[in-house]
DNA sequence: CAGTCGATTGATGAGATACTAAATTAATAC
DNA sequence: GTATTAATTTAGTATCTCATCAATCGACTG
């Protein structure tokens, strides 16, 4: 840690032409402001959602999802993804858990729904990768 | 496979009173038209994208990176995450990879900037991960 | 009520991931 | 030239992830 900050120090000589302590406390609160604009708890909360989203089964299941623009039921989705019946309760609930579908009851069947996060989501990945 | 198919069928039957062969195979087509919205290739691009943003090293770097509006050295990179030198670096590579940031050499250090990839999708998520 | 069917849960193992330390590269300084 | 420094790469390891199997839950049906 000290050997990190050593190099910054060197860099900021580099940088400003001269490089007090002061100046070097200045650049690190600079950064750790950066770090924490938002608090560790939202950080969390977003890191959850883009592991939910990061697996090959769970993104194709909310694509379908989205694309859909309605409730699938869960024997409808398990003919769009190559898991067992199992492994894909493990994916729906993993992609509730994170807040990108919704499920209901009816009857027997169990349907699922995207939510307007995975909405918002799966728009702006489709957007931003196009472009390169 | 079958078993699926068969459920599938039952559900239709339940939904539209009967389900006919070819009430199946449209359903089934339906299905696989929204699985093949976007081309293979390209999901595989969305993966790389989500599974590079879900680390909380690399997603703070990006996260600072986009707040900073601006080019950091690696040096100062150092001071925002909790990793070694070595992590660091494999952590900006990976990013570079997938497309969130570019860098540049600049004499002896080696600055990182972030993409407008990376500025997209680092405002979505806040923005869809705040409201419930 | 017993049976069937849709779906979920929990445990396990193979594989992927993300660190670290050590060696290496590339650039500047002496 | 050699030494030093910033950063990367390689190799090794511990951890996490994900799909499957088996067992279970819950709701309808006969």
């Amino acid at each position: 840690m000290a050997q990190a900050t050593d190099r910054l120090q060197r860099y900021l000589e580099d940088e400003l032409g001269e490089c007090r302590n002061e100046d070097l406390e200045e650049r690190l609160n600079e950064l750790s402001t950066l770090e924490a604009a938002i608090g560790p708890e939202q950080v969390n909360a977003e890191l959850d959602v883009l592991s939910a989203l990061a697996n090959e089964t769970r993104y194709t299941l909310v694509r379908v999802l989205v694309a859909a623009e309605t409730e699938l039921c869960v024997c409808e989705l398990n003919a769009v993804v190559d898991v067992t019946e199992s492994g894909l309760s493990h994916a729906l609930s993993a992609l509730v858990e994170a807040g990108l579908v919704s499920s209901r009851n009816d009857g027997r069947w169990k349907k699922y729904r995207a939510t307007k996060r995975a909405v918002a989501l799966v728009t702006v990945l489709g957007g931003s990768v196009n472009d390169e």
